[in-house]
DNA sequence: AATTCAATTCGATATATATCGAATTAATTC
DNA sequence: GAATTAATTCGATATATATCGAATTGAATT
C-alpha cells in the first residue's frame, strides 16, 4: 500500500534515524548507548527507534534489563526493490487522473453541457478534445456527416472541432476523407 | 554526503510528492495538471516540485508558457543502489562512537581519574574494560606483575579487574598465566 | 522486600513544513 | 501594447514532529 511507503520514507527522513540505521548496521546497540553516541536523551532515541520498528527496519531484543536493538537486514535489502513499476502504479490508487480534463471542460462549458468557446491554449484544447472523443465508439467507422452530427452536440463550429481532433491524432480518417474513426489509446501512445 | 541522503528521503516522505513521482513515471505533466489531479493549489504543487527538483528527481522543461515536469529516470534507478556498505558508513561521519564508553568511565571515576567502584551492570562493565584496555600496547607481551602495575593506576582490586579483562576476551594469557597481551579489535570481532 | 536502573510513555515546547491566497513574474494571445 | 495565463514566490497559518524532562513500568541487584 501507498501509506506504508510514505511511512517507510518518513522513517528514514531524519538525520538521527539514519545514523541509528548506520550504527546498527555495524553492531547491535542498547538505547542508552545510542543516546550517548548521538548526544540525545534516551526518551528521544526510544521515539526514533519506535518509528524505525514500526516500519520493520529494526527490532528489539531484551537482554537483562537492556533493550538491545538490531537492524533487520532483509528489510533493508528490500529497499533495493523500491520503485518497481508496480510500486509506482500502486501509489496512484485513489488518484483522480481525469480531474484536469474534467475541470477544463467545465470551465469551457455552459450549464447545458455545450462548449462556449474553444480554448486557444494547447493544453486546454487537448483536454477538451480528449473529452469530446469519448463520444465516439472505438472500432467504429463514421461518415463525415455522422462525425459532424456528434460534434454539433458540443460546439457549433464542427469543422474546426473536427480539424483539431484529426490534427491531435485522436481521430483518424481515410485519405479521401470519407471515413473517420477513433484512435485507441495504445495506438495513440505509439506516436 | 549524509545531508544529501536525508534530503533525498525527506523529498519522498510525503504522500503527495510520491504521487507526483508516480504520475511523472507515466508521462510528463504541467503544474496545472498535477494540481487538478491531486486537488491541490498550483502554488502547493510548485513547492513540492521544487523539493523533488532539489534532489534531482524531476526536472522542468518550458513549453510555451507551461512548465512541463518530467521524471529523472536515472536518479530513480539510483535509489536501488541505496544502503551500500559505503553509504551506511558515510552516515557515521562526525559520529562520536566512543561517547558512551567515555560517559560511563566518567561516571565511575573520581576527579583524579581512578575508578570508584566497578559497575555490576554488564554493559557498564564492558565500557570500563574497553577503556582500561587502551593502556595496553597492541602486539606486546606483559608479565602478570606488569599487568597489575598498569591496572593499579585505575583500581585497587587489580585481581578482579584482571579477571574481568580476561573474561571479556579483551586480554588473553598463556595457559600457565605467565604472559598477557591485548587482543586486537579484528581478532576480538571474530569471537 | 526495597532499591536501582534502563526503557518507555506522556505532556509540553519549539521547530519544521504542508497548504493556501495574494502578489509577482514571464510568456502568450488578442 | 494590453490583457490573459501558468508558474513561482512570499507571507500567513495550521499541522506534524523532534526533543526534552518527568512520571511510569518492568526487570535486576542488594
Amino acid at each position: 500500500m501507498s501509506e506504508e511507503m510514505v511511512s517507510f520514507f518518513k522513517a528514514l527522513a531524519d538525520a538521527n534515524r539514519l545514523k541509528i540505521v548506520g550504527l546498527l548496521a555495524q553492531q547491535p546497540y542498547s538505547v542508552e548507548q545510542l543516546a550517548a553516541i548521538l548526544k540525545l536523551r534516551p526518551s528521544t532515541v526510544s521515539h526514533h527507534l519506535s518509528k524505525l520498528a514500526d516500519v520493520g527496519l529494526v527490532s528489539a531484543k531484551a537482554d537483562s534489563y537492556y533493550n538491545v536493538y538490531q537492524l533487520e537486514e532483509e528489510k533493508l535489502q528490500q529497499t533495493r526493490m523500491l520503485f518497481s513499476q508496480e510500486d509506482l502504479v500502486a501509489v496512484l490508487k485513489d488518484v483522480d487522473l481525469d480531474a484536469y480534463d474534467r475541470q477544463v471542460v467545465e470551465n469551457y462549458s455552459t450549464t447545458d453541457g455545450r462548449l462556449k468557446t474553444i480554448p486557444s491554449q494547447r493544453k486546454k484544447l487537448e483536454a477538451i478534445l480528449r473529452y469530446v472523443v469519448q463520444s465516439f465508439e472505438p472500432e467504429t467507422r463514421y461518415s463525415e456527416k455522422q462525425v459532424n452530427e456528434i460534434l454539433s452536440r458540443f460546439y457549433e463550429d464542427v469543422a474546426s472541432l473536427r480539424r483539431e481532433l484529426v490534427g491531435s491524432g485522436l481521430i483518424q480518417r481515410t485519405d479521401d476523407g470519407t471515413e473517420y474513426w477513433r484512435v485507441n489509446i495504445s495506438e495513440e501512445k505509439m506516436k
